[in-house]
RNA sequence: GCGCCUGUAGCUCAGUUGGAUAGAGCGUUGGUUUCCGGUACCAAAGGCCGGGGGUUCGAAUCCCUCCAGGCGUACCA
């Protein structure tokens, strides 16, 4: 091939972040995964009774999947925590869902588990001993940090890239919802027993930078170009934007800036590794306020020599639809929707070196799942890429098996009137200047709410409310339908914002706190069974928590375990309020109150962790 | 035009691998409390699940069709 080289300044550059890359991504994937059982007991023996009665090693579905919580107004004289539709397994089993839950009932080998399990018609009614619930609090107490973990991943490799800004360009709030969405599913993936990999895929490349270069000979040619930041490299690139719609000649230029920049011009690389290493630094600022790491940073224009190989071979490899023009070497993949590969100018678009970065992973990270986190918008694409990948073998991993490429998708950042946020309306801007302003408001509300307060404590607080809220605020609804941005709502106490979650955690530090100090109120064994409903109930909900992050991670739906937490604090709230432990006789009563609100804590910092929230003891 | 997504309480949203009388929060109305921290808790009212048709023991959920909104629709990323 007649590709020019680079000069090896360049490549030298790009090789030590790519080893760099390489070896932390390695170092992750050999280090084991933290993992714990996912079912409980009582799930365990409820699928043993089951499969007793499917008579012999017939493979059923997981109990655990098939649980539902009882609808509120069923009427039935007690209050069941979960009920067992019998439909599926009586499907399975060919029998009657009626008798299949009237004989479930007959087990008496979970009377151990269960003070009561009575049929209703084809449900299975269940209410746990509190005897087995005292037993799982004391379960999150011993796991701590750790709770919520699961074994459902284990030995597999799910690499997540997601947040993937533009190099040269401010670091927008465009792309909060992938950064955010991304993270907390790489959360959600490790939490649930995967071995995970962050993968940084920045827009280093393309015919964008032709147009950048050429943007700075028109408009700026006396400044050099490595002496200006990212909002001035912006606003003549947005400028640039505008006049090359109107005027042919610019659009040209650009085009000749990149086949320069892509021929390895030493000046224009020069400047395009400045703006690179410009951006890295901006990059990783925004990263540390949101406590984010990727393992792996490397850009597309890594994969942009690859991606001409690939190209001129996918027909011969079995790419159906991909057409290539012999004269102007153009190639693009036909069919509903084309999509262009390289252009009738010889230049590879980002569609081939998304399929040379499909090839890089393949070989270098075998991951067993890979998860694009890109807006719903780009969903036909990604369809279309993904086929010919498939086609061409590029997700047939060299250990065997397949590599599973999945696009998730989500939908627009919206400001509060609900209108698409825009950059001239000066709606959109850049995330930490809106970082900025949720701190600046929770640091106000702080201190007002707390006027001794110290006004260092006041100000790391604010900072953790200000990321908890804006990730929040991201996370709680479904990740396909578009999300308000509204501040006000984001830092409400009430409405269902984080305030709320980080309001009830803080309140039950600080009774556990006033307990220490509290000479009345001595450690001794928790009582053997609950004083109220509300403690039964928060504690069954409490110990859901690692079915509910192993749904939200198959889902790839974050706002399950929001929604989860919500529940919490709901109950919560009663529990607080019903079940006072200060001036309580009874010692193991309090102390099993007590270790309800330690429980408590547990869970939502697991939870809040997952979604990459920070938590702060005090609010 | 074609493709994808969305439409559920006044508002913001859950629920959509079909399952018991469709659920939360905010707001509204009424009540209790002002006691371990932005007071909190309890209760009520509020729904032709966008319209219509179909599938079956059963549909917000599946199928068809129509309506409304959003996004995408090749040489940008």
């Amino acid at each position: 091939m007649n590709q020019p080289l680079r000069p090896d300044g360049y490549k030298a550059m790009l090789a030590g972040q790519i080893e760099k890359s390489i070896a932390q991504a390695e170092a992750r994937r050999r280090a084991p995964a933290k993992t714990a059982p996912l079912g409980l007991e009582w799930q365990v023996a409820l699928e043993k009774g089951v499969a007793k009665l499917a008579g012999s090693d017939g493979e059923l579905p997981g109990i655990a999947s098939m649980l539902v919580h009882p609808p509120k107004n069923a009427k039935l004289s007690w209050l069941p925590d979960y009920a067992l539709p019998a439909f599926e397994l009586a499907r399975l089993l060919k029998q009657n869902p009626m008798a299949l839950a009237a004989e479930i009932t007959n087990d008496v080998s979970l009377a151990k588990h269960f003070s009561k399990i009575e049929a209703a018609g084809p449900y299975v009614n269940l209410r746990l001993q509190d005897a087995e619930l005292i037993d799982g609090v004391k379960t999150i107490l011993k796991q701590g940090e750790n709770y919520g973990r699961s074994n459902f991943g284990e030995g597999k490799v799910a690499l997540v890239e997601f947040s993937s800004p533009n190099v040269a360009k401010p670091f927008g709030i465009n792309h909060l919802r992938s950064t955010v969405i991304g993270e907390s599913l790489a959360r959600l993936f490790g939490f649930s027993g995967f071995t995970v990999i962050r993968d940084n895929h920045l827009g280093d490349w393309g015919t964008q930078f032709g147009n950048l270069l050429a943007a700075h000979q028109q408009y700026a040619p006396e400044r050099d170009f490595a002496s200006l930041d990212t909002d001035e490299l912006n606003a003549i690139y947005v400028r640039f934007s505008q006049e090359k719609k109107t005027n042919p000649a610019l659009a040209r230029l650009g085009q000749e800036m990149f086949a320069k920049l892509d021929a390895g011009d030493p000046v224009l690389l020069a400047s395009w590794a400045a703006a690179l290493n410009m951006s890295l630094k901006e990059f990783k600022a925004v990263y540390e306020r949101l406590s984010i790491e990727f393992d792996t940073q490397i850009g597309e224009s890594y994969f942009d020599k690859d991606a001409a190989a690939l190209v001129d071979q996918l027909p011969e490899r079995g790419a159906k639809n991909v057409v290539l023009d012999k004269k102007t070497k153009a190639a693009y993949i036909d069919g509903e929707h084309p999509v262009v590969l390289r252009t009738q100018d010889g230049y590879c678009v980002y569609a081939a070196r998304d399929l040379a970065t499909i090839a890089f992973r393949q070989q270098t990270y075998t991951p067993d799942e890979v998860i694009y986190v890109v807006g719903e918008e780009q969903a036909s694409y990604f369809r279309t890429i993904f086929e010919v990948a498939r086609e061409v073998g590029l997700t047939t991993l060299p250990q065997g098996g397949h590599m599973h490429l999945e696009h998730i998708g989500f939908g627009l950042l919206l400001d509060r009137e609900g209108k698409k946020l825009s950059t001239r309306k000066g709606t959109s801007g850049k995330l930490e200047d809106v970082i900025d302003q949720l701190d600046e408001r929770a640091y106000q509300e702080t201190t007002a709410r707390n006027p001794e307060m110290d006004k260092g404590l006041a100000r790391s607080i604010a900072k953790k409310i200000a990321v908890g809220a804006l990730i929040w605020n991201d996370l709680r609804t479904d990740r396909v339908s578009s999300v308000r941005f509204d501040i006000d709502r984001m830092l409400a106490l009430g409405g269902g914002s984080v305030i709320d979650i980080l309001y009830t955690y803080s309140r039950s530090s600080s009774l556990l706190q006033k307990l220490a100090d509290d000479p009345e109120f001595t450690q001794t064994t928790p009582a053997k069974e609950f004083s109220t409903e509300t403690e039964h109930q928060l504690a069954a909900r409490l110990l859901e928590l690692s079915q509910v992050i192993r749904q939200a991670t198959i889902e790839r739906a974050p706002h399950i375990l929001v929604g989860y937490l919500q529940d919490l604090v709901q109950l919560h709230g009663r529990f607080y309020e019903e079940s006072r432990i200060q001036g309580v006789s009874d010692a193991h009563l309090a102390q099993l109150r007590a270790d309800l609100h330690r429980a408590y804590k547990t869970v939502i910092a697991s939870g809040l962790g997952c979604l990459n929230i920070p938590l702060t003891e005090r609010i």
